[in-house]
DNA sequence: GCAAGGTC
């Protein structure tokens, strides 16, 4: 039988469009087979191709582009991954150690695709693979080579290799077709079992040794490891770091009616320029002799140009540098850039490349936003020059070319604010390589009493060049007047200003990219994830990075039994072994022969020691969870899960020492730097998406929860409550009773009238969570309660007797049901589950993020949530 | 349940 491929009636994303709208017909000859990374590319290089005449359909959810005798389809990356034998899969029953020389097996990860690229191939007369021009990209070719040689032996197997979609390049690479490169492809080969090997053997060492198997194992790997060592070694910094008291002076001068600011400065034993007084003597003696003086004389006026060039393209890592800087997170930034490109507004965002293409033609580029309603005016005014010359980086390379927009621009409503932003960015910095330098004026003027001097720096920006069409550089100017040598100037306001040396402080997120960048860990497309992964393993905690006690323990580990894998020369060494490998040099057996005997020398090392580090491994973990000293014990407080997974706070003297505190129900805790002045505890943060929190020092809630205005008897068992009556008819305890009401503020932030019994006695009544509540001095006659009243907004709402209140709204309740509840295809257990999450009615679900929810409550998908947006 | 590398 035939195998067809059209799609099946049942694919409901099956589709056989024809891009020039003319009826299909399907050649049933064999065709060549074209095979790209991924299905964007698919479709570009169909369209070049084919003249825009290519049909597309749809295989097990596959699009396959069709045209005069040849078939395009995209792999998504890698289709096949390497992993150990099944039999190796138990952590505990295999010792790490035999990891080592485990046989390493390729199967299929991406099991549709390598079923659709089996099915074309069968049909194909000759198959040309198309995948990115760049190491990975060959490994990624001949994962599909080995597919397709699997099902046909013969059919010939070409290799095209082109740095941009582009008519140009890729009519040109079809036309000089290439062969597979074996060795550049074994060199990738090599990497991925490397890594593999040392990942999976060390990571399942460290966990085995900490006894951490379940989600929180603790991970290793080649770049992981060093990226987190770059973290913790600027802990350790900071930690260590001993801060220098010095001093600082600073005056005002005056010439005519502007006055502008001067430092005190002097030549240092290297004659160099230097601002900071480290004796307070000296600093006292400077600060008397310019306070005495109403005067200074000018005695050196220096003026120069310096020309500001502008900024090389984006690749990768200066695109996420920007976008930080514009406050997005490394991940967010990444994100919408890959939405951006998939739309098709941008170009490929994971690019090492900074020079532009030949095939770039700036001044067309520059015509496609002309006219337009805020970038027309920019792109109008850099058409005007006589010549454009685009700026270069250092960095050229044959995978794509820089991130610049492709010419297509969405309607502004058609994208989001932090999309059109990024588009924005991405825009104006390709303009910002076209445009002209730009030209900054400084003025130095030097004033000097008797030996002391002060300096002003002016700067003016002359020819704001690149920065009219790229605001994202800071173009502040400081004013300093003309004044001639020799000139007398006002001296006011002479301040000295006692100052500390800081710390180093902190990478960010966009600067570790950076570093690793710089050290040559990690790729383009990965180094962003690779701090995702810090994030999630429990590494790193805020942003920036500050690494958990158990960061450094598992930094330490490694440097005392496996320094390679936390240095970056591990990479610096794979990288030369692949080189070797590419160049025939080596083979993939020499190398990771190589690597596998440098693994057993560590483990030989590590076995001995793995009590002693498990024991560190563990405390470090526990140490992550100290809030500070037990008030009733003086033991450390942590943070402990309960049975039922809710966190609270638990004394490690348990069970001598029953002390806990509560957590708030909604979140993930999280630890802060900060601590409380009253009870040395650590305030916490609870990590919920975007309704996180700063829940503070628990044991200051704890104590505040509750107090607030008595308004009167728990009707419950309070005073004249049937209780209370029945209880002394029986005789019971007087203890137990005479409940009050209270206003109380919850952890959570919600407030309710409570019960001062709580928790035994649980009665409550409903309070608003915004508005200041003022207790009235009118009385319910019926509930003997006082009315209140809550001022938020401009109108004062007489909320009355809390009871009464409560009453009229379980009334209105019966009526309509929950305002969620009315929601179609939303059951009461979802309500319920809701609610847990903080989302109580209809207003909190429509304000919250549709993925923080999908996160918080099980069973619910960002989609479903979307959908219940759209409905409400 | 492990890595890092593609891609969505």
């Amino acid at each position: 039988m035939r195998r067809s491929i059209v799609p099946s009636d049942d694919d409901r994303y099956s589709s056989a469009t024809t891009a020039t709208g003319r009826s299909r017909t399907r050649r049933w000859s064999a065709v060549e087979l074209i095979i790209t990374e991924k299905d964007n590319a698919a479709r570009r290089i169909a369209d070049i191709l084919s003249g825009g005449t290519y049909d597309s359909s749809r295989e097990n959810g596959v699009n396959v582009y069709e045209w005069g005798g040849k078939r395009c389809v995209g792999l998504s990356g890698h289709v096949v991954g390497v992993d150990f034998p099944p039999e190796y899969s138990d952590w505990r029953d295999v010792e790490p150690v035999e990891l080592i020389d485990a046989s390493v097996e390729k199967t299929p990860t991406k099991e549709n695709i390598v079923a659709t690229l089996r099915l074309l191939a069968r049909r194909a007369e000759r198959v040309t693979i198309a995948t990115d021009y760049d190491r990975e990209g060959e490994l990624i070719g001949k994962e599909a080579y080995d597919i397709v040689r699997n099902v046909d032996e013969d059919v010939p197997i070409r290799r095209v290799r082109f740095s941009s979609i582009t008519e140009n390049e890729v009519q040109q690479a079809f036309d000089e077709p290439d062969d597979l490169d074996f060795d550049l492809a074994a060199a990738g080969e090599a990497r991925q079992i490397i890594d593999l090997i040392w990942g999976a053997a060390l990571t399942r060492f460290l966990s085995l040794s900490a006894g951490q198997l379940g989600e929180d194992f603790i991970s290793v790997g080649r770049v992981q490891s060093p990226t987190l060592k770059l973290i913790v070694d600027r802990e350790r910094e900071i930690e260590a770091f001993d801060p220098e008291d010095y001093w600082e002076l600073f005056a005002d001068l005056q010439k005519d009616e502007t006055s502008f600011e001067a430092q005190y400065f002097y030549r240092d034993e290297d004659d160099n320029e230097a601002e900071r007084v480290w004796e307070e003597a000296v600093a006292d003696e400077v600060y008397e002799t310019f306070s005495e003086r109403d005067a200074v004389t000018v005695v050196d006026v220096n003026r120069r140009t310096r020309t500001d060039t502008p900024p090389t393209p984006f690749n990768t890592t200066q695109f996420i540098r920007a976008a930080s800087s514009l406050g997005y997170s490394a991940k967010r930034a990444m994100s919408i850039a890959e939405d951006l490109y998939t739309a098709g507004y941008i170009t490929y965002p994971r690019t090492d490349n900074t020079v532009y293409p030949d095939d770039l033609d700036p001044e067309e580029l520059l015509d496609d936003f002309v006219g337009h309603t805020t970038l027309g005016e920019s792109a109008e005014s850099l058409l005007e020059a006589d010549e454009i010359t685009p700026t270069e980086g250092d960095e050229e390379t044959t995978d794509h070319p820089p991130i610049h927009p492709t010419g297509e621009i969405p309607a502004r409503g058609d994208i989001s604010d932090d999309e059109w932003e990024i588009f924005e960015l991405v825009v104006r910095r390709f303009f910002a390589t076209v445009a002209e330098a730009a030209v900054w004026e400084h003025l130095k003027v030097v004033a000097e009493v008797d030996d002391y001097r002060l300096k002003a720096n002016g700067k003016r920006l002359v020819e704001p060049g690149y920065h009219d069409v790229y605001p994202y550089f800071s173009t502040s100017e400081n004013y300093v007047p003309d004044v001639d040598e020799g000139e007398e100037l006002a001296l006011s306001d002479v301040e000295l200003e006692a100052k500390e040396t800081q710390p180093p402080r902190r990478y960010g997120q966009s600067r570790l990219i950076e570093t690793m960048e710089e050290l040559g860990i990690g790729t383009k497309s990965t180094r962003h994830d690779i701090l995702e992964k810090l994030y999630d393993r429990g590494y790193v905690e805020s942003d920036p990075p500050r690494p958990t006690r158990l960061a450094m323990a598992v930094v330490e580990a490694a440097e005392d039994y496996a320094d390679r894998v936390v240095s970056e020369e591990m990479t610096a060494q794979l990288e030369a072994d692949m080189d070797a490998i590419a160049s025939g040099e080596a083979t993939l057996d020499d190398v990771t022969d190589e690597s596998r005997e440098m693994l057993e020398e560590i483990f030989a090392n590590l076995a001995e020691s793995r009590d002693e580090i498990g024991d560190q491994l563990r405390k470090s973990l526990k140490d992550d969870k100290r809030l500070g000293p037990c008030p009733e014990c003086g033991e450390d407080l942590l943070v402990r899960r309960s049975r039922h997974g809710s966190y609270f706070v638990g004394c490690d003297g348990y069970p001598d020492c029953e002390f806990t505190l509560p957590l708030p129900s909604t979140g993930k805790p999280l630890i802060m730097e900060e601590t409380c002045d009253e009870h040395d505890l650590h305030h916490v943060k609870m990590l919920a998406g975007r309704q996180t929190f700063v829940h503070g020092c628990p044991l200051c809630k704890a104590e505040d929860a509750g107090e607030g205005p008595i308004i009167g008897d728990c009707p419950e068992c309070g005073e004249g409550s049937a209780t209370t009556e029945s209880s002394r008819d029986e005789g019971g305890e007087t203890a137990e009773e005479g409940g009050e009401l209270a206003i109380k503020t919850l952890q959570s932030g919600s407030r309710l009238v409570g019960c001062t019994r709580y928790p035994d006695c649980e009665y409550s009544l409903p309070l608003p969570r915004r508005g200041e509540i003022e207790v009235t001095d009118e009385y319910c006659d019926e509930h003997d309660l006082p009315e209140l009243v809550v001022h938020s907004g401009d109108e004062p709402w007489e909320l009355g007797c809390p009871i009464c209140n409560y009453q009229e709204f379980q009334a209105r309740e019966s009526e309509s049901g929950s305002d969620l509840e009315s929601l179609d295809g939303i059951g009461a257990k979802t309500v319920e589950k809701l609610a847990d999450a903080g989302i109580e009615d209809l207003e909190d679900l429509t304000a919250a993020d549709p993925d923080a929810v999908a996160e918080d409550v099980d069973g619910v998908s960002a989609d479903r949530v979307r959908s219940w947006q759209a409905k409400a």
